[in-house]
DNA sequence: AAAAATATGTTGGATTTCCAACACGGAGGA
DNA sequence: TCCTCCGTGTTGGAAATCCAACATATTTTT
């Protein structure tokens, strides 16, 4: 734990508390620091969650598998992403994804629920709801996001979508993507192979360039 | 405003706070109470937003249009639901989606902002994000949900998964549901007559049972 | 009650997606 | 170096979806 309170003061869950009270906060929130293997699950689909986590480092994923074996990528989480949040804010426990490891990966777990419950003391409380308000807002945002880019009937549609988003979020009309194909695919909800031959039209149209996960967007629809 | 009092008090944003403090609650938070007709918007697309609402009488509806006129319901707001909240959260104000009455409906304007900057009294402040947390973290699930549904690979697991959830949500096996087809069609992210024409084959495979908004589960799978 | 507008179901051909199989090339290990 | 594995691109037939057009209720307006 020592070693990461660099890292966990930056959080952003906890912007605007003093370094000095938090490890007391972190005490009070049961936290701890665990690391898991890549592909290793955190949290598994049907379980009963009790903690929300941050990952401190490394990348986690949510994944879902259906009956038939399609697994489809819900989201890729970065460092410093929350977890579990939305679970422990309402009463529902029982996880509705998987979470695992996409790499190396440690993660901060701590109880939630104690922010919500109000059994902090005072000066925690407020500035904590605050700052998780915020970042359950953001994902709201981020999710609303996700359903745009599915509601998009077409593959060609849905990267183009996907592309035109990672280009604004960078910045740049040329960049890299963080995933491969088969994530790519399993991300829009449409099937690998069909996703490279419309992005090779894509190309031969000259509206995109694409090198592996390099992209480049030359020319709007 | 005097009128819908007895309905304010009821809302779970209020939720903990005395009757006789929302009067002097609503003032701080400048609340207003607005009466769109049907089809009128509430709020435009790329429209800046400085409040949030609450839907006191009637429906809302999230619709997103693209440039292809292809429409999708991103989302049926009933009574009692609240919008907007998120992009206040947030510094981001650019509303990315249009709130339409669906129906003559009568709204709650606030000044969401005052709640998360602080600048309420003491007393007020903690309890409204407390209430405002839970409400912003079943969204998320609820978008998590809407985000299962869309990664369905099939128009026929897009409406089983569809009427699996509603009848979970109702508690029967038999129920009615709040969507016509061309609205279940958008919602689901699916062309109209192929989903009637997808309804009346699991009609015949004797799957469900179905009559305009009426509908049964004869079996699973 | 008649007429008009709306909602739902059906159908067939064009288009798109899926799926399985395979080709190719680069990275890493033997 | 050779070999294997993995990620990517390509291809062709099967299946699903879209789209437009039309038939048939059902509801609303006049």
């Amino acid at each position: 734990m020592q070693q990461y309170l660099e890292l966990i003061e930056g959080l952003s869950l906890f912007s605007g508390i003093s370094k000095a009270d938090i490890p007391k906060l972190l005490s009070l929130i049961n936290a701890s620091v665990v690391t898991y293997e890549k592909n290793q699950p955190i949290f598994r689909e049907g379980e009963r969650v009790e903690k929300a986590g941050i990952i401190l480092f490394g990348k986690a994923e949510l994944r879902k598998e259906d009956y038939h074996g399609n697994r489809s990528l819900l989201q890729i989480m970065p460092q410093g992403q929350m977890f579990g949040e939305a679970l422990c804010c309402t009463e529902v426990e029982i996880l509705p994804v998987g979470i695992y490891a996409a790499e190396k990966c440690t993660v901060l777990l701590f109880d939630c629920k104690q922010i919500i419950k109000g059994s902090l003391k005072n000066d925690f409380q407020p500035i904590l709801l605050k700052n998780l308000l915020i970042i359950i807002a953001q994902k709201n945002l981020n999710l609303r996001a996700k359903i745009n880019l599915l509601s998009k009937r077409t593959t060609r549609e849905k990267i183009m979508a996907y592309l035109l988003s990672e280009s604004k979020r960078i910045g740049e009309r040329e960049f890299d993507i963080p995933l491969d194909r088969q994530q790519l695919a399993d991300y829009l909800g449409v099937e690998r192979s069909a996703m490279s031959a419309e992005i090779s039209k894509l190309r031969r149209d000259g509206i995109i360039s694409a090198n592996k996960k390099h992209f480049c967007i030359i020319k709007y629809d």
